[in-house]
DNA sequence: CTGAAAGCGCTTACAG
DNA sequence: CTGAAAGCGCTTACAG
């Protein structure tokens, strides 16, 4: 006699089968199992079926007696069961679960992006999961693991770091990953991109149209150092190029990626032989930091010195004067995202090919 | 015969036992189910030992010879094991992870708080998964769902809506649960949060010592129609009480939780017969869509109108005048509120103790 | 329409 | 120091 049979001397109006109170009870004895609510058995215990004809019902798949159907469904609300989403990963070998890395959460473009994502993959029915690797590699490479080794089918991730070694080799490994904004060529990654040549090239063009001719290039320093050269300031020489506007290296200022950073880069500026009469920041928290230096130091913005930044968050409306900037739809992108994941994970023999999409330039007060 | 033997007869380099050929050769047949790789059984007949000695090497169980943990070590590289960690969850019934849930991921005040977690989280050798509620209940309940069902051992969540039914829901049925800034009583839930209403207390106390007397409230419509009152307008009230300065209905301006919305409080405020000479913000979103308004207008702030906020979001600093506002250690929050989940996850069967975290106030330009 | 059997990949008691 | 057995909670072929 064990503690269940005690347990059902209690139950003595419930008959026939086995009751709510069984299955409670089969659980009250050790209170650190709590976590592990009613089973599928325990469902087709209290109905007298097999699990495999709630399983069935839960499934939705049909071939089922209507009244056997109403009588688990009423069982399932009794108990309050709810499938353990592991096991059945386990055998399906699909969760339906994506993951997203963050390369750093406290970047304003990221949470907008993570929403688009979210929205996408529930429309899919999927859920996304969120890990962020701090811009450290080996972080990355732990939530990498950790997300694969909990069953994602997927991942769409920022890369951190300047190598994309373990992201290629966990592709290969079969991961289907999607990386953000970054050029990589391996299979089993796709990739998704803003055009972020195109809309420097649309900032500078603008800023020249403005009558504007020594347009200071305000970078991350960090960005700067990457292998490949960024494609702000590719598209920052281009635009000058196609203007006949003559490249000058001492109007490229490099400075760390903050507030504080920009109002450095603007005290750079300001204290230069020749100050520029424009500024194109590599973000538009950089050309914040600039544009209260400035103000502060009497430069009037955009008369003296016009600044266009690039993300296009919030605070681009709330400051005075307005801050023009580079706008990346991120909700987009961030769709953009799931779909090529999508693709990826349906055809993983095929390549999929990178997707691109536009920018715009919202012109606001400071330019 | 099948596929495996065929491939197997061009292994005849290898002997004994099972290689690496082999694994990949089992696979390769169905290419669907690439994505599940190596497994521990793959390990124990590459090397010739059985599972259970491997799967003591993976967890470093120890009781092992040197020479075996090396040969099992070696081909866990070689084959690329990783485990399943949804198959040792479902055994361990623990997964070593823990869910967040966000209320809405573009307010800013979010991501900081989610980096507290993640760190913390980490340093406990937890994985945090993150997903969002969208400020809908519904939303919430599937995410508390699938976050559960994938067998985290707890989650943290900003609730969403007005009723916590579910949650209290939720840890009866057995999952840790803790709320940041919100008052829940029930077993299971613990709760975290700044000391909002000593918050509001700082700020409208600091604008009496400046000599301010008519002080707005500008507060989210959304946050007044809730059930509890909302615990900046008590701090309001008390501050005001304290200071004998009379509560002016006419002074307390809703809007939409937006910097549209403050622009608006503002040009209501300004409509106004007697225009206040401060503003206690409800968050800083609102201070600074106020403050614009306010510039625009041609007030000065401070001196006509002095202004307050609630958060401390970066954006404080970056406009002119910088935004005076209630700070929240939101990385310390996030700290609290891991601990509050682990000594629930530890000890399910205690009350842990509510805990609250106090706030700064951080006087700027704009008061 | 329903069920018995096998197994996803791992760990937990046990034995040797 | 090492292994054979059982089982976590579910689903996938099969039979009836």
């Amino acid at each position: 006699m064990d503690s269940r049979s005690s347990s059902l001397e209690h139950a003595t109006e419930h008959p026939r089968w086995a009751t709510i109170e069984d299955v409670s009870a089969r659980r009250t004895p050790n209170p650190s199992s709590r976590r592990s609510g009613a089973t599928l058995a325990d469902v087709a215990q209290v109905v007298g079926v097999s699990a495999r004809t709630v399983s069935r019902v839960v499934n939705g798949e049909g071939g089922c007696t209507p009244a056997t159907r109403d009588r688990i469904l009423a069982a399932i609300e009794e108990v309050g069961y709810r499938p353990n989403l592991m096991a059945r990963g386990l055998i399906r070998r699909r969760s339906d679960t994506i993951g997203l890395i963050a390369a750093e959460m406290l970047d304003p473009f990221f949470p907008e992006f993570a929403e688009g994502v979210q929205r996408s993959a529930d429309s899919l029915g999927r859920t996304m999961f969120l890990a962020s690797s701090n811009t450290d590699r080996e972080r990355q490479a732990s939530a990498l693991m950790s997300l694969r080794g909990h069953g994602v089918d997927g991942v769409i991730v920022f890369p951190a770091g300047d190598s994309a070694d373990d992201l290629v080799a966990m592709a290969a490994d079969g991961l289907p990953i999607v990386v953000v904004n970054t050029e990589i060529d391996a299979p089993g990654i796709a990739v998704v991109s803003a055009d972020i040549v195109g809309g420097a090239e649309l900032a500078v063009e603008h800023l020249i149209s403005r009558g504007r001719r020594r347009i200071a290039l305000l970078i991350d320093e960090h960005a700067r150092t990457l292998q490949t050269p960024s494609r702000r300031e590719i598209g920052y020489r281009s635009a000058l190029a196609a203007s006949g506007v003559a490249f000058d290296p001492l109007l490229v200022v490099e400075t760390n990626n903050s507030l504080e950073g920009g109002r450095q880069g603007a005290r750079k500026m300001l204290a230069a032989s020749q100050p520029p009469d424009a500024v194109f920041a590599y973000n538009d928290v950089l050309a914040l930091g600039a544009m209260q230096e400035l103000l502060s130091s009497g430069v009037r913005v955009p008369d003296d010195i016009a600044i266009v930044g690039f993300d296009d968050i919030l605070m681009c409306e709330a400051v005075t004067p307005r801050l023009s900037s580079v706008r990346i739809d991120r909700d987009l992108l961030g769709h953009g995202a799931v779909e090529q994941l999508q693709a990826l994970i349906e055809h993983p023999e095929h390549r999929v090919e990178p997707r691109r999409f536009p920018v715009d330039l919202v012109v606001r007060d400071s330019s």
